[in-house]
Order: structure tokens, then C-alpha cells, then sequence
DNA sequence: CAGCATCCGCTATGATACTG
DNA sequence: CAGTATCATAGCGGATGCTG
């Protein structure tokens, strides 16, 4: 049994899904592998995603210490940059599984259209 | 581009979420690498999911051909065995990736605790 | 044993408009 | 540019009781 603020995961399973499970999180971070990305860039290369919802998922990730935010700029026009902490580095291996999986997955199941 | 069930999903990464994100599924997998599993056996080793949950889950993987429901029983008391399909197999180093991830996970964060 | 039925609150996610 | 504010909704997950 493991316990993360308070609340407790019975696996060692349910502790990686604490990080990088919902429907974005792993996306975002796939998209952080490459190096650092602005807001706008994360934006682009995420189009069905909303600002609020990118935000808040940002947010988290930064609170669970898996990404670094970078403020360059004192005043607007801002420029932040996230990028993955050592930490969150320690992901790759998943990540990388996960892509590898997700390009593979339309030859394995008749669900899946590439479009 | 993907399309899975006339939903749009951004990129590779996104699809396999769709399949395994969530709290539960990859955890219910897990358990499933080591072979058949009935309802109730799932139910001890996750211990903090509850029946209607676990339910809707397997309800879900097998809707996604991930894993197999086999009856053994005409009649009450019934007896039901969970196994990964060949496509669920296909998993197989994602949640090994996950698995490993969780297990090194409280060495790496403060925000994890062992007990 | 392996579930389904019902009710319900919470959280995640989304649409749109606005701001330092 | 990089968000926040507000409002709204859908689905997840939970509690409890019941059934073939």
C-alpha cells in the first residue's frame, strides 16, 4: 500500500497513474521529451485541448514536481517555458512505451482510424 | 490524427490513454499478466475498488478487446475468469513500464509514501 | 459467486470571455 | 503571450441494497 497527500494507492501500478494518468497528462509530457516548449507551443501541437484545461494539467504537473516553469519575461508580453525536471525524467521509459505502443495500436486493433 | 469510436485523439500517445488511462484499468491489467483471474480474485488484490467500478471497467476492456470474459457455469454460483487477449498481451511492456516506474516512484519523490 | 439497480457527489473536462 | 474567471456538463467513482 502506498500513500500520496493523504490518500492511498494499493499498487505500485496505481501510484504511475496517479502521475500521468487522465486523458492529457501523458500527452503533455510526450510533448516535453524533445526539450523545452512554451505555452502557445504546447497549444499548437495539442489542438483539441483548452487553455483552462492545459492550465490546470501544467499546474499539476509542476505541483508533483515532473515539470519546471520558467518565467523570462518581467513584464507582457510573458514568456514562460516548461520542461521536465529530473523527476520527470525518470518517466521516459513509460512515455516512451506508451508512444511506442500508440503508433503500433491501428495494426493491432480495427477501432483505431489514422487520419 | 487518430479516430477511435467517432472521437478525435491528437496524437499516438493519446490513444493509448484512451485504452488504459483512467484509475483503474491499468491496475486491473496488472493483475492479469499473471494469468486468469476471476471477479472476486480481483476484487482481494484491489482491494479499495468497488464492485460497480470493477464492473464497468472489465465491462469496458472487454468492449475494447483487451481482455477476455470466459463463463464456466450454467448456473449460480457462477464462475467468471478474466485473461488478456492477444491484443491486451500487446500491453504487455507498457505495464511492465508503468510496474517498474511505481516500484522506484517512492525513492525518487517525498510525495510517496511505502506502508 | 458475480454481478446489476439506484441514487448521488465529486472531479475532470469543456466553451467562452476577459486580463496583466 | 500566458494565462484567469465563470459557467456548464459528462463521466467516474462511491454507498447501499438486491438477484440469477
Amino acid at each position: 500500500m502506498y500513500t500520496i497527500d493523504s490518500k492511498s494507492y494499493p499498487c505500485c501500478t496505481s501510484v504511475t497513474m496517479r502521475f500521468i494518468g487522465g486523458k492529457w497528462k501523458a500527452v503533455i509530457l510526450h510533448h516535453l521529451i524533445g526539450g523545452a516548449k512554451r505555452y502557445n507551443e504546447l497549444r499548437k501541437v495539442i489542438p483539441t485541448i483548452t487553455e483552462r484545461t492545459l492550465s490546470l494539467q501544467l499546474k499539476q504537473l509542476e505541483e508533483d514536481n515532473i515539470i519546471d516553469r520558467k518565467v523570462y519575461t518581467e513584464k507582457p508580453p510573458l514568456m514562460v517555458e516548461y520542461t521536465l525536471t529530473d523527476f520527470g525524467k525518470t518517466l521516459l521509459p513509460v512515455l516512451e512505451a506508451i508512444t511506442q505502443w500508440g503508433i503500433a495500436a491501428p495494426d493491432n486493433s480495427k477501432k483505431i482510424t489514422k487520419n
